[in-house]
DNA sequence: AATGAATGAGACTTCATTCAT
DNA sequence: AATGAATGAAGTCTCATTCAT
């Protein structure tokens, strides 16, 4: 049901899903449909929800990481997990109904408050991953870690809209980039050996 | 008109937009709309398009400085350069809007290869910037520039993004966690005075 | 189930009752109301049906009464019946429902025989009844049974119809009126000098 | 549009009428009659809203005469003019629609209102006959105009009902068992000598 | 016999687009 | 060239009925 949205989603975008298509290729009967959900809207809203709580539990391990790898890796680690989650395993690219799922939550107020809370929730696992860093060593001492959680958000949600508008995104290029810039490796940042 | 369908498109969103509000909007009659533009998918695409064309004057001045500034005020000039975008000078919020243009563009092939080559140019216009700013000593030589470009990048659609989503986004706190990660100023990017 | 029919009938009218509130409202199961009704039209037959042969039953102290009253204590019996038996046991105003069925049954030729029928017989009780009160001296002699029976049927289903469009009626003001009318008692009537 | 929705109500009854059958009927479009009507309630609601202003416009020269018949023939005026607006210039019978329109509004709360003001004037036109009656001599001076307003309201209700439900209701008979029990026709109702 | 999830025909309505004026 | 009433295809959803359990 869900899959089967979230395939039309990508198929035919926002404003050409139809239920008749989803229902057709979900394989169960319009009843059915509207027996788990009650409308289009609804479904739609499922889709969206289920596509962040399914990132957010792949982000986890990553973000809840007790010590935390210095911050260029980290990231990287954050970008390829989230790179994996739009391979996933079947055909479609989640990523880009991610997409779908943006512009979806702005009209939606309820939908829109559950997705604010969850990307503000997002700033803030990356605020205390941050802490957790600074603690460990990992990362320097003076950043804000709210600051830096904010734009370790950024990054991460730039990472999948540039993918899906650009065409690509590449995560060893965003790695690459910070190690270079962060770098040398050792005022604070150990182990980070300049690209 | 194309005021009048951005308006309706952050007011309504993608899937409930739709051409008799528009019009109704714009204050001209169907026949002058389906006058200048051929359908309903030609004139939201011209939205898009237009939006695109306009952020990309807005940020021209910034990203083809001749002598660009150090990282993290170079980002923050970019970044405000986007927040003023947004603001703009009716009630509408053009970023918000613009999430819709993201999502549009994935479904319409002619959109998506116009899209796409606008933020490859993007990256490209960050990547020249980037090596401008090695070329003046305000950004490390080490960096690839096309990398760094593509961080740039994330940074910004990151933000638009992260500002449309979790409610909020702040160019201060991204400048202020890129002067700390990037700091003590000096060893290549002189004049960032640490946090 | 007729009851909870019934009750729907009432609450939702003719158009909206669906079976599956009707079920509901039963408590009993889906099958097993398709268990004793073939269908929904048969089922809202079922209520029309019953409602005629319940009222009629009410009515037929009155109207089989070997020495009838005076006409205009006669209607008043009669007219009593019927808005007792609108206000039933229940809650619901089975007069109301009345309409509904009355509306139902111009569409279902099987069931507008019989209600057809039904109203033709009380028409000849009625007439009955008038004959009965020419012999025992309450009803002028010179009036047609047949006639008196057809505008005393008028009068009963007119209360009905008054009662629930209006949204209100009067048992006593239409004794009265008759009274008024039809007096001087003596003359023909003798009796009818009562109230 | 009105007619075709009233035809088809007539042929199907309340339930049974669908949109797509009035549309096809009327020979208008689809969009056209959705212009004309917000949706299918409101056409109905026309549908009688406009039964009765029709009525009322038909009845009107009767109840307002300055100086009514006396009452039997009065009644007989005022039945043969329903009976005339049933037979009406179309093919359908309008007295059996409404009753489709009695069902119906029971339902909707304001039409049920509008209907509720609507019978309750017919009340007062009788009403007002009545008292013009007792004026020029055609009716007894003692009865209690509203009461007799209520009855003939019922009568007049009831010729509708009981035409539509036992198939067949006569205007002559009613005004022969009003005569005859009425009594004896005199100057019409000489001094009113009852209560 | 009883259940109630599932079915799918068909109802209502919208809205992008056209075209007579 | 401009208008906006009219069109009708297509979409969303309901609900009477069935049937596997």
């Amino acid at each position: 049901m869900l899959d089967a949205a979230r395939a039309c989603l990508e198929e035919h975008g926002l404003e050409a899903v139809s239920m008749e298509m989803i229902i057709d290729r979900s394989g169960l009967s319009t009843g059915a449909v509207y027996g788990y959900f009650k409308g289009k809207e609804q479904l739609i809203n499922a889709v969206v929800t289920e596509g962040m709580a399914a990132i957010a539990e792949d982000l986890a391990p990553v973000l809840t990481d007790p010590e935390p790898a210095a911050l260029p890796q980290f990231v990287g680690e954050v970008l390829q997990a989230v790179e994996n989650f739009g391979r996933g395993k079947g055909e479609i690219d989640r990523l880009l109904v991610s997409l779908h799922g943006w512009s979806h939550s702005q009209s939606d107020p309820e939908l829109k408050k559950t997705v604010g809370a969850s990307y503000t929730g997002l700033r803030r696992l990356f605020a205390d991953a941050v802490r957790r860093g600074q603690a460990t060593g990992t990362v320097r001492r003076g950043a804000d870690p709210q600051a830096v959680g904010e734009l370790l958000t950024s990054i991460t949600l730039g990472y999948v809209a540039q993918r899906a508008l650009a065409g690509s995104a590449d995560v060893a290029a965003h790695v690459g980039a910070l190690e270079s810039l962060l770098g040398p490796p050792g005022a604070g940042a150990p182990g980070g050996a300049a690209m």
